[in-house]
DNA sequence: GGGGACGTGCTAAAAAACTAGCACCTCTCG
DNA sequence: CGAGAGGTGCTAGTTTTTTAGCACGTCCCC
């Protein structure tokens, strides 16, 4: 049974794992002031504690203030992340996605990166011969 | 201002959001049957009134019974939910989205579709020409 | 035609999420 | 040293989400 890892978060807790995943590791002020409509220091205080205590993240002391990352390791959440988006949007159709994805963003899709792309792509069928 | 489609969605909604948009459309029993921890009948359907009011979906009749869809199209909240992905995972780096997937399902991705994949790229190229 | 299966709308209440504020701690630097 | 700036834990309250149940409508078919 596929689990989506993070499917039982609620909206703010979502969008804080959200930033501490985009940042790596922060701060509780680091988090306001990305979170929209922030809420008062305090809460986001409070939220980052139970986050803590459902173990979706873990902190270390840096001086007197609390560094905040994720305990599921970026790898492992990208995957899942992927894994809903795909089943959600694209009928687990890599290909599907790629195509939105190359779509998407015709301005930021450099020759270069597109001969990379290319690349990853003839590598991927020579690994899988 | 990037902003995110579905951003202030409870938990339940989401999850609800996410089985419209599989589904394409769904009667709340269809709902139910795919809901983690499905609560009652008469609570998914609750919440899909609630999802009509805040205009994340409309139903039209079907016989008796009501027929859900999203209100936005299917390709706005992919690329909405692709951007979300590549900002909170990837760093806004298409290229390491792209090798993720690939690296990701490697049984699922034949050599056809790696063609196919190839052939994507190739047209990419192409039209920025 | 009428009973059952399966719909719906609505309401009220339990549960969860969200928030602010207070008391206290810990660094920094004049 | 000893404020002050900026940390933290906790607790209590409000708001939102999530839920079940009831009253009623509609279709099907025996």
């Amino acid at each position: 049974m596929i689990e989506t890892l993070h499917g039982d978060l609620s909206r703010r807790e979502r969008q804080i794992m959200d930033i501490v995943y985009q940042l790596g590791s922060a701060t509780a002020a680091d988090v306001r002031a990305r979170l929209p409509e922030a809420p008062s220091y305090s809460a986001v205080r409070a939220m980052l504690r139970v986050l803590e205590d459902k173990d979706h993240v873990e902190h270390r002391k840096d001086g007197p203030r609390y560094v905040y990352q994720a305990t599921v390791p970026v790898e492992a959440a990208r995957r899942s992340a992927i894994n809903r988006l795909l089943r959600t949007f694209f009928d687990d159709s890599l290909e599907d996605a790629v195509a939105t994805l190359l779509d998407h963003r015709p301005s930021k899709v450099s020759t270069e990166e597109l001969d990379r792309l290319a690349d990853m792509i003839e590598q991927a069928k020579q690994e899988s011969r």
